[in-house]
This record gives C-alpha cells, sequence and structure tokens, in this order.
DNA sequence: TTCGTACTGCGAATGATTGTCAATCGCAGT
DNA sequence: ACTGCGATTGACAATCATTCGCAGTACGAA
C-alpha cells in the first residue's frame, strides 16, 4: 500500500471527527487522500473514479456524502462553474478567484486584491455589507501571447 | 381581456419568429409578456404560475421550451444563484451584476465600470481574452446606513 | 470484546430539466 | 376562407446530478 497521507486537509478532517463524534471510517480518509492528491478541481465524479483505484468498492453515494460532510466543515469548497456538475477543491487555500477557459474547461486560479476592495466597496455602496462572492471569469487564450498548455 | 402587450420584448421576439421559421403562438406571446411584465427576476415557476392566470392550460413544459428559445435567441438571460433552480431576466436591458441579499433572496442589480475593466485586465494578465464572466455579490444590509425594504 | 450508534452500499427517490409522440395549430399559398 | 405541412403543444416518460431509506456492517468508547 501507498503512506497512509498525514496531510494538513487529513489533520482538520480528524479534527472535525473528533469534534462532532463522527467515525473515521476509511472510505471518508480515502476522499480526503484523493482531495489532498488533487491539483485540479474534480467534480463527485472525478473524486470517485480515482479512489476506485484505492478502494474498487467505494460507493458514489458515500462519496457524495463525505464531499457534503467536507464542504459543511469548510473544509472543502464547492464550486458551480455553468456544467451541470458540481466541482470542489480544498478550502485551506487563501482565497482565490477562478478564469475558466472555455475551449478547454480549465480552470486557472487567480487572485486580486483590487477586485476583492472593489466588491466590498460596491456592496457597500448599495447599503449592504459583503459576506462573499462568486466572481469567474470566462475567456479564451489570446491570440497575440502565447498560451502555453493543450 | 387585457390589451394584448406591444412591448421591446414581444417586438424582439416576433422579429426572432419571423427570421426562423418559428410559430408566433399564444403560448410564447403568453410566456413573453409576463416576461415582458415581470420586474423581479422569476424562475420557470414564476413564469409558469403567472402565465396560468390567463391559460390555465399552458404547461411547464412549454414554458422551459419558451424560456431556452428565449435564452438562446440572447432576449433573456438565464442566471444561477446559488438555489437549485435557474432564475431570469430580460436581455435587452444594460449589462449588470448582481447583489444578491442573503437575509431575503432579494436581488439588487447593479454596475461597475471599473469592476468591468479590471475584469479584463485579470484575463488578460493570465494570458486570456475575456469572453464573458459571473460576479455575484452576496450580502447583508448594512447595519450602520439604512438599508430600507422590510 | 461488547454495544450503541454512525456508516456503507445498494437501489429507489427526488427535483429540475429535456425528450418523445400523437394530436393540434400557425401560416404561406390557393 | 380552405389546405397542407411542418412547427408546437401537452401529457408523460426519460435524464442527470444528487439525495434518501434501509438492512447489514464497522467505528470506538467503556
Amino acid at each position: 500500500m501507498d503512506r497512509p497521507p498525514d496531510t494538513e486537509l487529513m489533520r482538520q478532517f480528524e479534527a472535525v471527527c473528533a469534534e462532532s463524534g463522527l467515525h473515521l471510517t476509511p472510505q471518508r480518509r480515502l476522499v480526503v487522500r484523493v482531495l489532498a492528491e488533487a491539483a485540479d478541481h474534480p467534480t463527485i465524479d472525478d473524486v470517485h473514479a480515482r479512489a476506485l483505484v484505492l478502494d474498487p468498492n467505494i460507493s458514489i453515494a458515500t462519496v457524495y456524502r463525505t464531499m457534503r460532510l467536507l464542504d459543511e466543515a469548510g473544509i472543502i469548497d464547492r464550486h458551480d462553474f455553468g456544467g451541470a456538475k458540481a466541482r470542489y477543491e480544498q478550502a485551506s487555500k487563501a482565497h482565490h478567484d477562478h478564469l475558466i477557459d472555455v475551449d478547454t474547461g480549465e480552470v486557472i486560479e487567480f487572485t486580486d486584491p483590487e477586485i476583492e476592495a472593489l466588491q466590498h466597496r460596491i456592496a457597500r455602496r448599495l447599503g449592504y455589507r459583503l459576506e462573499g462572492h462568486r466572481l469567474a471569469l470566462f475567456g479564451v487564450p489570446a491570440k497575440g501571447r502565447a498560451s502555453r498548455r493543450e
């Protein structure tokens, strides 16, 4: 077998389990492990497929349940980038927004302090206190400048 | 009966029908009319419910089909503000983004040229040409300043 | 180890949306 | 106004992603 992962994500999850009386089952460990190893923004299907490699019996329902658990615990973030299926990523990372390559579906992360500040300002102008936001840019590789990848 | 509506929306739709050999059926007229009279961001169910008042027989499927038609024609815009159901609004209006009151679900429209420009700049910085974006702010009424409304 | 409860896997259920199909309707041409 | 044909409708089955219900199983505190 592989080395049992001892990642930040796993530690977070163990803490949540301990606090809430949740069982630390092998299936849940596996899902967390898959997420810890994911460098992309996988869908539930993706996670399930990767988990199946190590546990051919893990159910898609369990993956759904675990992902929901993790989302509710604030350990991962669920995103809806237009497609039918939701995509997930670790929440521990610093805040960022996304740019979706409409040609390939690839998701690029970015941060921009200017836009963050601007959003707060806009909300305040409208009489609100900003609680959160959802920003996704959709674009195609610029012709002029090189856009490696693929 | 009421006055048959002669709105901008209806005119647009009639034009689309004429160009594409689509039939101008009473059901479609009704859906367009409901949309023209809507000041909010209705869901399909909302539109169907309002249409039922004038045509107790109109099918939800027909509303779905017509809304899709209108969306594909660029006459209305479909939005996904987190909830399960999609929400719609006339597309003819000038571009704008949305701020959702997380307490009431109310949707406030706003525009900000700064943020538009900033988004283009960010995309370009990442090597992309911006094709579109999705921005939704989520907030609660600011305590300090007055926030009328209910 | 033992027990109580949480969890899993399976398949059925859900909720939004779309497809199917026979019956009907809009509309261009008479 | 009348016809014909393809577009459209309504009822309902079918999808798709996601969730539930349940019977059997496995954590983990004592």
